[in-house]
DNA sequence: GTGAAAGCGCTAACAT
DNA sequence: ATGTTAGCGCTTTCAC
């Protein structure tokens, strides 16, 4: 039992094909079901693989083959559901492709990540998606400019882009927030690189056509714990918003906490968005107004993007917008004192 | 700029060996940081390589160098944060060594995925660290005979494993609920693979030494809107339970959400306790009761014993437990007649 | 329908 | 300290 573990030589293609008493170029055609291999010699082929265990050697077959066939997808973080849903949806238009996935997730929050990236150019990937939010606009065309790449939930000009409107999604959170009376909204932010900035921008516009101050505080991370500390400054004081329009669900369940250490109920001292309409939103007693972006599609049309660019090199840039939504939830309500003047009409 | 994206041959160690005018092998000696290159060679390589932009071919290297360097992580689901933690650790550990991380996700929910599997085969990594839960003990020794393996939150007798105590999380947990009075304490599980056996037998188990009737209740999936139609059934009638303890908190999840739809309080009229201790647990308005596996700590401990067998393939099997620690929060409360009670006395 | 031979980019003895 | 040589397992012309 135990010395089986001692790894003989692997089974190889040249083995296969010396059991059935062919040539390894006829075994290897067999295996990617090539014309010019009779049924008979397949058969015998497959079913001495088969009986001999041989495993097919992707590393071997993609370095003879010249151009490779893995798709590399670079993510930014696993605890954030989106991501996971990007993934999932790639991972569903790869389906049935004969391209292998491989997964790359970036080391640290808040910063760009080379190691990450190399990662994947070392495994000689044919093509990367990757989520770029902490990269500069410039780096990611020098990138695009060495490599195939498609982007998603970002919008790079020139390079292929897959993304939903970040700044309908913004506007509409902020302007459901005034819609019900607001009037001190702020916005929760992260770090502020260059992907991340269309939804504080369109947070912004909307608070001065609406002939308000935006007030931006940018937490030093996307998540929960940076969103509570600069939460907890927030929240204190005269000034003190009433509504929190944050950049995302982690963001704003960190908001969150905050409001609930320092005493404020939510909605009725504070009301809150978040973005992302993760599931944690949807939970009784969480409840939280978010604007969904459907990640998972834009997984899938980030996938297919990959697949069209890897089959047609010479295409012009895909640019693949898609539309927000925001969902309604009860972390949202009119301020106290425009909810009281409510009751009074009623 | 367009016409950059035109895959033009990549550069190549003898690429860089020609521009500085030595042979491929010191090339390769000199990335590798080998002994047996000058350091004016290496600083003249080295810079070579960064100005024609070399990029090490992970492949090829792997393909030559006999024995492979990569490290294979199986994981079920990135939904639960338990494996996203595990990734993590695992990733930590890794750090330094020499060795890539190649991710594998498991496709379907509830049943044993090969494909996922295979593709860690075929990329020809050196040993993988699974998660083998919905395996028998049987297919993930064969497993393990045929390649490097290490289990991680499961213990399987020969095979190198890495877990938590199980059984010790799920005896505390219903302990628990049993110290607050309840006497009709319900299990909501899953699919019944011999990976998730642990926490219900423990349960069972536990109900049985008190001298009470377990009741197992088995979603038919590991998922909560599986646990949420489970629990649906479960939490009407007379009969119905007055606390819960689920198989992890994903599956509590699902049963809170049903019990909110059903009217039902939590904890008032129904105590509930998760697995996992996740941040979803922890958050205001959810306040989970736990038990914390600590995941992080099994991928590190998982990404150790892989290093471990990896340098030294005839060592005995690991066999690494922990204990996990059940974490109190308000979902956990006295049953309703017991409450009353105490509140006489006090 | 089948096979021979070259070579992908790299590592690793084995020279020198 | 540096170079030579032979593969790793596979794909892919190009013959037969």
């Amino acid at each position: 039992m135990r010395e089986e573990r001692n790894r003989q030589r692997a089974v190889t293609q040249e083995d296969v094909a010396q059991a059935v008493g062919v040539s390894r170029t006829l075994v290897s055609f067999a295996f990617r079901g090539a014309p010019g291999v009779s049924s008979e010699t397949r058969q015998a082929i497959l079913e001495a693989a088969q009986r001999l265990g041989y495993r097919h050697n992707a590393a071997a077959a993609d370095l003879a083959s010249k151009r490779p066939s893995a798709v590399g997808l670079f993510l930014l973080d696993l605890r954030n559901e989106v991501f996971v849903d990007i993934f999932s949806g790639v991972r569903e238009s790869l389906e049935g492709a004969r391209n292998r996935l491989i997964l790359s997730v970036s080391q640290s929050q808040g910063t760009v990540d080379e190691g990450a990236m190399d990662s994947l150019v070392e495994a000689r990937v044919g093509i990367v998606i990757a989520a770029t939010l902490f990269d500069t606009d410039e780096r990611v065309k020098a990138l695009a400019a060495s490599m195939p790449l498609v982007n998603v939930a970002r919008r790079i000009d020139g390079v292929d882009s897959v993304y939903s409107d970040d700044r309908a999604g913004a506007r509409a959170a902020t302007e459901h927030l005034l819609r019900l009376g607001h009037t001190r909204v702020a916005h929760v932010t992260g770090p502020g690189a260059e992907g991340h900035l269309e939804r504080r921008r369109a947070y912004a516009a909307t608070m001065l056509d609406a002939g308000l101050t935006p007030r931006v505080v940018v937490a030093d991370e996307y998540t929960q714990e940076a969103a509570w500390r600069a939460a907890s400054a927030l929240l204190v004081g005269a000034e003190r918003p009433t509504a929190v329009f944050a950049h995302n669900d982690e963001l704003a369940l960190g908001v969150r906490e905050a409001a609930h250490a320092l005493r404020l109920s939510v909605p009725r001292d504070l009301s809150l968005v978040g973005y992302d309409d993760s599931r944690i939103a949807r939970l009784h007693g969480i409840d939280l107004t978010s604007v969904d972006l459907h990640a998972l599609d834009l997984g899938r049309a980030a996938g297919a993007a990959a697949l069209a660019r890897l089959a047609n090199p010479g295409a012009p840039p895909v640019d693949q917008s898609s539309n927000p939504r925001l969902v309604v939830r009860r972390s949202t309500a009119a301020p106290a004192h425009v909810a009281s003047g409510t009751e009074h009409r009623g």
